[in-house]
DNA sequence: CCATTAATAGAGTGCGTGCTCTACTATTGG
DNA sequence: CCAATAGTAGAGCACGCACTCTATTAATGG
């Protein structure tokens, strides 16, 4: 006999999906032929589909990954004593992977995906619905407790999301600062939640 | 002799546009196939390819025809008398398309196109460099009349594009309302500009 | 130290692709 | 009414694709 050693399978994995995640970010999940990815990865075809039955699943696994950390962020938020820290805690975490240059290609790459792959539609529309709901509840909180919102609590969480998306979006431009998007960010969410801006919130949050 | 009838070239060549656009925005240049084009054209590949010399052109075209038009939208903000009216005139332009289903998918296609084909690339950052030129400006003119700003004006304009893009982003969800959806943005654009009808809460911003 | 199986490479395959080519029809000017 | 040419269709082609198959090597247990 002879038994797999995980390390070193997910390790290898790991590799393959790095490549593939940038090579779906510059060219979609169509425009990405699995020869590009083996090149990058630096193995041959062989090797890829042993990880990986087709080149769909990659692409899953690139998103399957997250959804497990999405939900415990929510959890979190939802457990926080007062509405104000789940809220920061869970745009933080939103806005954690601002800094990398890849998230804006494949976010465009899922988008078109979700319309032609209905269990990748599936897996990251309920991903979408949970955080939706966790901003929903945490701003019916602070409605609550009397906090004068912006809009209605639905809207309020909707703006924040399409928020967040659209920092995604702009990610990469010339000049773009991550740290100066996610403190301009925090403040318009200040103004939506009804929160006089804390002055100098500690960004130091690498 | 006979000579060409651009009235009816100009019909067809528009159906076989739409046509495209359609399939572009649901699985983006590389997974639509001309064959799909043709297919929802009602036309035959020979036909296809009278009116466009490669699929890449078909892309171009759907773009190229909107920049003159935002060329237009930018100097009308600009001649405007007063800035405000000048940014909510180039607002509405920029939100004109909210109701079209078909808008989203087009962006995702076209942040993807942008990596891989050069002329593509120069067309839309040329295009979405005036108009964030414009919203600059206009910031400007505001800021020098004394208007108190959420940010320099460079970010205010970065804020006020994204959040145009965000909007599109979220068109086609569940129970998406594009005019509740603009009268929120512009109310937000407000807060960003400084502009008086902010909700009930305490109005000082230092 | 061998049996067993994971890991790997890469040639091969069938299919779908963008686009061309040829043939035919519709529409115009003179 | 007759060139002349725009418009149209669709078969065909060369190519790139996702994926398979075969063969070989590396690593583990007994």
């Amino acid at each position: 006999m002879r038994t797999v050693d995980p390390a070193r399978h997910a390790r290898k994995r790991a590799g393959i999906l790095q490549a593939a995640a940038a090579e779906f970010a510059a060219h979609g999940v169509d425009g990405t032929s699995t020869a590009a990815i083996c090149r990058r990865a630096g193995i041959g075809s062989g090797t890829l589909f042993h990880y990986f039955a087709t080149k769909r699943d990659i692409f899953h696994a690139l998103f399957a990954d997250d959804v497990p950390r999405h939900a415990a962020a929510c959890d979190r938020a939802l457990a926080a004593e007062r509405p104000d820290d789940g809220l920061d805690g869970l745009v933080d975490h939103l806005l954690a992977d601002l800094p990398d240059p890849l998230v804006p290609g494949l976010a465009a790459a899922a988008f078109l995906q979700a319309n032609r792959d209905e269990e990748f539609a599936g897996m990251i529309v309920a991903d979408d619905a949970r955080i939706r709901a966790t901003l929903v509840t945490l701003a019916e909180r602070l409605a609550d407790a009397g906090r004068p919102l912006a809009f209605p609590p639905a809207r309020v969480a909707g703006w924040i999301q399409r928020m967040v998306d659209a920092s995604y979006l702009s990610a990469g431009e010339d000049g773009f600062d991550a740290a100066e998007q996610a403190a301009e960010l925090r403040r318009i969410i200040d103004w939506l939640v009804g929160r006089s801006p804390a002055p100098a919130r500690a960004e130091g949050h690498t």
